[in-house]
DNA sequence: GTCTATAGAGAGATAGAC
DNA sequence: GTCTATCTCTCTATAGAC
């Protein structure tokens, strides 16, 4: 950060460039098979140049991966801290995520990827982003207790379940059921995979 | 296969630790940052003796896919083949699909990754596993109208759900929450799993 | 069957010109 | 800022001894 050049119009601009490319790759690929080659033929420059903007791959993969999860991060925090009763709260956190997923097809892949290379040994790459979210949800949800339900269902299940449903369902069954043409970013499906876990979780928080 | 030299009882050992010790590792970590060198260790031999065994790298990972798939497939097709009612089926069909995950950690990575790796360009790797699944779900559910429930929810929907929660809980869940000290293969949290999934899938198929 | 030794390809990192 | 050229490392594949 310290010693980061200051960037002209078009720098900034071949910055993103390479931003996009690389998290498009890194999705469809994965870290290891997406080649730097590949992203810069996308940007239309050389492999060196990339080097004037990340030290390295990991470097580069590290920012992929702090850009996607942090506007995931931003949009459900405004969901979940309104004023409004927890279940609404809740609705809107939910929509929320799936808008995110839905409407940015390479999130899903990478957190797929990311989860799968999760070990106990090294948690350090993917729990950096995602412990926010249980920190966020630790406050807005359990600490709020003001309106807290008695629900009777294990929580983390609860949150698993939906994250495991939605990220499948837009990085895997487009893929795994071509026949049915499945396009995440449509907005039709998206709000169709919505309304089912909504409908899923208003079931699963129902007292009584 | 026509080739495949006759394999003495230690050979037949040591194929099938080779085999152990790959799905282990390519679960680990994915099939490019697996290592043959790492797999050789494990079992105890060289790297160069892998290759009587298996032409390449790729080879074993194939053998690696199918195995790991078909006995799935196995259990799932017992478990929806009876003659019992269509959702009693269904119920021991997922049953059986959450104990082969739960008990066998590296399929659930496996599948995240494979998923992960599936595009409308390279279908043929993952769809080749996955497709049986659906001619399976074809015949045994939508075939045998005489006991079809009118549903209106998304089949493929519900498929995709079911899946993905489970395949994210046992994959990913233990390294996002360690603090839970989520164990897949404990008999007691496969358990909890199943009958949670299992609430949600009468939930959705519930008539009116 | 399993080994040692080596070849060969791929891809990231680095140096320095422009 | 972006390029060309090169270095180096890693890991797979192959050859052939035992």
């Amino acid at each position: 950060m310290a010693t980061e050049p200051i960037l002209g119009a078009r720098a900034v601009r071949t910055r993103a460039a390479i931003l996009d490319a690389a998290e498009a790759l890194f999705a469809e690929r994965g870290f290891d098979a997406a080649r730097l080659e590949d992203v810069a033929e996308r940007v239309g420059i050389r492999r060196a140049s990339i080097v004037y903007y990340f030290k390295d791959k990991r470097e580069l993969y590290d920012v992929v991966l702090e850009s996607v999860f942090s506007g995931l991060h931003d949009r459900v925090a405004a969901a979940l801290s309104g004023p409004e009763p927890l279940m609404d709260r809740i609705e809107a956190g939910v929509s929320a995520w799936i808008d995110y997923v839905g409407t940015r097809p390479s999130i899903a892949r990478l957190i797929l990827r990311e989860t799968a290379n999760a070990t106990p040994e090294h948690r350090s790459a993917v729990l950096k982003h995602t412990e926010p979210f249980f920190t966020l949800i630790e406050r807005e949800v359990f600490q709020r207790e003001d309106d807290l339900p008695t629900v009777e269902v294990d929580p983390v299940h609860i949150a698993s379940t939906i994250a495991g449903a939605t990220i499948f369902f837009f990085a895997a069954m487009p893929s795994l059921v071509p026949e049915l043409e499945i396009e995440p970013t449509s907005a039709a499906q998206i709000e169709t995979h919505k309304q089912q876990i909504l409908w899923i979780v208003r079931r699963l928080l129902e007292t009584g």
